[in-house]
DNA sequence: GAGCACTGC
């Protein structure tokens, strides 16, 4: 093993220790003041800078192609920048190698390791990180997880005290970051894509904005699309409000994209979509193209609808019309499906007929998490659906919406990536110029917030209200999110984070969710509720085949628990368990595998973050009172999600906030109870209750009486109906009704369970 | 009597 001049305990604060440059390239290296040159000289050395072994074949083939990205040529501008600033922010068009490069560059300067930290850089996406850094690992010739790793839910590949260069998801930096608010260990915070306005980049770029000016060692890098560039240059202006965070751009790589537009604007635009897919198809030179809708539905009737077009035209004109294939895409497709949209286009049907075309018709999943290489023509209607979120009924649904025009950029620029292409928008040029927003609204402004004021809170944020956003979020949207919060006993009256709020933080869950869980011990059914909690978490695990509903519903009726939609999930996945994880037995119930695999990974996880805490799994024999315990411990979590029926035509209204809705025709119960709890409300053609379980009336008063104080409801069927619950239980019980106290026994710590663990 | 844009912990 050669000598490594480096040792983790001394902070490097001068020229590192003479040692003959042959042996180490590093030679001579001042942290933070390395020039390009050094760099430079360092890439082409024999000796692999940082593991001290000497370079690997293929080294040096990588490091010539990386020479002709764009972002090389400008290394000395970027360490000069580096060298002189304390946050940068970089803009980087497609193809700049900037997600690559950049962390690379500032591994160089800043050198990490010799201070025995890491440079982190974040991305939205796991296959994201976890691709980057394969290929920065291969690019620094390290084995991935060594010297360079990656960071992602139910996935740590790094190696504490080898890793120094970091990638892995804005959610996990932020999760590290309710643990070690200093985010100590790094020494530079990369956030890359910082332009998509994820959650948790937001709040990570309010955070480090904060950090930067407790931690002057740390610096930071914002990596994002042109147009967002001088907002943040202006948010991150910390030397003083004239001074904005310096520039460093660098030019993409990709080619011109000509834009049309429609003379008019299209009344359908699905059949405008159509229209111009086949125009292109008969007129337009070889290449793919790419279509953008808005949802599963319409892309399997548009490719229905397109296919039989395009057959129609090789039935009348074979000589000049070649073969076309229309692949769907959208993110509940299996993954073997999705991978279609990689085939090849078809062959000519003869040997000199015409060339064969492929059509991609897709989802926003085409806009930023998946390229599809070859795509010369895109089509784009303008629409996609987004998030909203209604504060006032505390409601998030899906809307079809208008695109921004940093959107209808980003679509045009998929026709772009391997030669010259066209983007066809279906609406007019005026349109474009005076109807779409700038820029898509961040997702900070279209969400329910509970989950991120708890996080806030648990990373300490004092005043949220006067938290330094880059977009602030709607006052009433925090106030709901307190207001739940408040009432779980995650946050006191004061707003300030409770013992329990703390553990519930820790849990990736939704706060509801998350206060069940820790309550569940009580009702002897924690077991369970851990179950349900991760059946929750993962996407939909019923399948229902268009051609074969029935038998899918008579798959599922077989499973169902006439109890309740949450009861049901958690035999689904005990049946799941029982039969070994099978998938001819998933199959056989229509049920997805995937989803169950998934399921059972997010129950493990749960489970090690209940462990910590000492949290005891327990469950109870008699299955009809099992039943009833985890209905009791579902009202410690969702009393805020409780409908009450009115009238004769099973309607229900939701309590307090009073809207009408229905039961979701996916729900298995076989009455229609008097009181039932919902997990979600879902606004598609009117207002469902979606995942729904009866729940006794007296049980809310119980476990939740300071919501269900009938003093605090409008006058009304649900109001009565709560008092005459009340009357009868105080005639029962001689006293008031609620056994102990306000909120309890879900308003804190499990104390009980948490003692008789700790004796043991 | 109907759906599930997309991510992330």
């Amino acid at each position: 093993m050669s000598y490594n001049p480096y040792t983790k305990a001394h902070p490097v604060s001068k020229s590192l220790p003479s040692d003959p440059s042959e042996k180490n390239p590093l030679y001579g290296f001042l942290p933070r003041k390395v020039t390009a040159k050094q760099v430079q000289t360092a890439m082409e050395s024999d000796i692999n800078p940082f593991t001290k072994k000497p370079h690997s074949p293929q080294y040096k083939k990588i490091l010539e192609a990386r020479k002709k990205l764009p972002v090389f040529g400008q290394m000395d501008e970027f360490l000069k920048m580096f060298t002189n600033n304390q946050i940068i922010v970089m803009v980087g068009e497609t193809g700049s190698g900037k997600t690559t490069q950049i962390p690379q560059f500032v591994c160089y300067s800043d050198l990490p390791h010799t201070k025995g930290q890491m440079v982190a850089c974040t991305q939205p996406r796991r296959v994201a990180a976890m691709s980057v850094a394969k290929r920065v690992a291969d690019e620094m010739d390290v084995q991935l997880g060594k010297e360079v790793g990656y960071s992602i839910r139910f996935e740590d590949m790094t190696e504490p005290g080898t890793t120094f260069m970091k990638y892995m998801t804005d959610g996990m930096l932020l999760r590290e970051a309710m643990n070690d608010p200093d985010l100590k260990r790094y020494s530079t915070i990369i956030l890359d894509e910082a332009h998509e306005r994820t959650l948790a980049t937001d709040i990570l770029m309010g955070l480090i904005k904060d950090l930067a000016k407790r931690r002057s060692d740390l610096k930071v890098v914002i990596m994002s699309a042109t147009l967002d560039a001088q907002k943040f240059q202006k948010y991150f202006s910390i030397a003083g409000p004239s001074q904005p965070a310096p520039l460093f751009k660098v030019p993409g790589r990709t080619h011109p994209v000509e834009v049309f537009y429609t003379q008019e604007p299209e009344p359908d635009y699905v059949e405008a979509a159509i229209r111009t897919v086949l125009m292109i198809h008969r007129a337009e030179e070889p290449g793919d193209i790419l279509l953008f809708l808005t949802g599963e539905e319409e892309i399997e009737d548009s490719c229905r609808k397109i296919k039989l077009e395009a057959d129609d035209l090789v039935n009348q004109d074979p000589d000049s019309v070649g073969p076309l294939v229309c692949i769907p895409l959208y993110s509940s497709l299996p993954p073997q499906q999705q991978q279609r949209i990689f085939d090849s286009a078809p062959p000519p049907r003869t040997a000199d007929g015409p060339p064969g075309r492929k059509v991609v018709v897709s989802t926003n999943i085409a806009e930023t998490s998946l390229t599809i290489d070859g795509i010369v023509y895109v089509v784009d209607p303008g629409f996609s659906k987004q998030k909203v979120y209604n504060p006032r009924i505390r409601v998030e649904s899906l809307l079809v919406s208008p695109i921004s025009k940093a959107s209808a950029q980003q679509r045009a620029g998929r026709a772009g990536r391997t030669r010259p292409g066209k983007c066809f928008r279906l609406y007019t040029e005026k349109d474009f110029m005076t109807e779409l927003e700038e820029q898509t609204h961040p997702e900070i402004l279209r969400s329910n917030l509970a989950n991120t004021v708890l996080e806030l809170a648990k990373l300490g944020v004092k005043d949220l209200v006067h938290f330094d956003y880059v977009d602030a979020p709607a006052p009433e949207t925090l106030m709901r999110a307190l207001e739940l919060l408040n009432y779980l006993a995650a946050l006191d009256d004061d707003g300030n984070l409770t013992p329990l709020g703390a553990i519930m933080a820790d849990f990736p869950l939704d706060p509801q969710m998350a206060k069940m869980l820790i309550v569940s011990p009580e009702f002897n059914c924690s077991n369970e509720i851990l179950t349900i909690v991760a059946m929750l978490s993962v996407p939909n695990v019923w399948l229902r085949p268009p051609n074969q509903r029935k038998e899918a519903d008579q798959a599922k009726a077989m499973l169902t628990v006439p109890d309740g939609d949450h009861l049901t999930l958690m035999n689904v996945f005990n049946s799941y368990m029982n039969n070994k994880h099978d998938r001819q037995w998933c199959w056989n119930n229509y049920l997805s595998q995937r989803a169950l695999q998934q399921a059972e990974n997010v129950r493990m996880q749960l489970q090690r973050t209940m462990e910590r805490y000492e949290i005891e799994l327990v469950s109870t024999q008699d299955e009809r009172r099992l039943w009833q315990n985890i209905r009791k411990a579902l009202v410690c979590g969702f009393f805020m999600q409780v409908a009450h029926k009115e009238g004769e035509k099973n309607n229900y209204l939701t309590v307090k906030d009073n809207q009408v809705v229905s039961l979701h025709p996916s729900c298995g119960l076989e009455t229609t109870p008097e009181w039932v709890i919902f997990n979600e409300f879902v606004l598609t053609t009117k207002p469902y209750i979606r995942t729904v379980t009866e729940v006794r009336p007296e049980w809310l008063l119980e476990y939740a009486p300071a919501y269900f104080d009938p003093s605090t409801f409008t006058d009304g069927e649900t109001k009565r109906a709560l008092l005459r619950v009340q009357k009868k239980r105080s005639l029962k019980s001689g006293d008031g009704g609620a056994s102990n106290g306000r909120n309890s026994p879900a308003s804190d710590l499990p104390a009980k369970k948490k003692k008789k663990i700790g004796t043991s």
